[in-house]
DNA sequence: GGCGTCAAGTCGGCTA
DNA sequence: TAGCCGACTTGACGCC
């Protein structure tokens, strides 16, 4: 597994909500929220955005030149752009339209890529969320029952330790305590 | 080379 | 019809 042993962005969400700002690096700017956001709320105040991806990798829009086939690209946003939007998606799973803009010019990224970051996100969350209620179920089974297990709890077994393999972050682990209201479950 | 991660692509459904 | 969504899938990238 590649994130075995990197720390690269891995931080809880503990420390994303307490972050005011810490050290800054040397390519990064900081600039201050203007607060314009619909509901008052001033979530993304003195955000430090580094080089946005497009910087140092090519854009999606950005293909392998010379009328070739075209080579879609990766962006890799910075730690302090996956700090933000951590740090949004821990409060509001879903943002408006004048919150996504205000937040993608905040964080020097496209409107387009807090959309999807947001959308990954949730799916993400739930598929955490399914296979942890799925473990419950099967390991909660009696061993009678186990006897009888089915293949499709076998195969329910193996996805999840497949899945449980893929999330090494503990911090993505998010709880749902109520309808509106999710926290880490740390 | 296989595997895991993740941004972006695709597809179908829903809503105003 | 446009825009957003969830539910995957794809493709680039890094690690072992």
């Amino acid at each position: 597994m590649a994130a075995s042993n990197k720390q690269l962005t891995s931080f809880f969400i503990e420390d994303i909500l307490s972050l005011k700002e810490d050290k800054k690096d040397d390519s990064c700017t900081s600039e201050s929220d203007r607060a314009d956001s619909t509901d008052g709320r001033t979530d993304t105040e003195d955000i430090s955005v580094c080089r946005s991806p497009e910087d140092k990798s090519v854009s999606s829009a950005e293909m392998t030149g010379g009328g070739g086939k075209k080579k879609r690209s990766r962006a890799a946003f910075t730690h302090l752009q996956v700090l933000e939007l951590e740090k949004k998606f821990s409060r509001q799973r879903y943002l408006s339209a004048p919150e996504r803009a205000h937040l993608a010019s905040a964080l020097h990224l496209t409107e387009t890529q807090v959309k999807i970051w947001f959308q990954n996100r949730r799916y993400k969350t739930k598929r955490r969320q399914l296979t942890t209620e799925h473990g419950k179920d099967y390991f909660q089974k009696s061993d009678a029952t186990a006897m009888a297990a089915t293949e499709e709890d076998f195969f329910r077994a193996s996805l999840l330790a497949t899945v449980y393999k893929s999330y090494p972050y503990r911090p993505y682990v998010y709880d749902l305590h109520g309808l509106s209201v999710w926290r880490p479950a740390l």
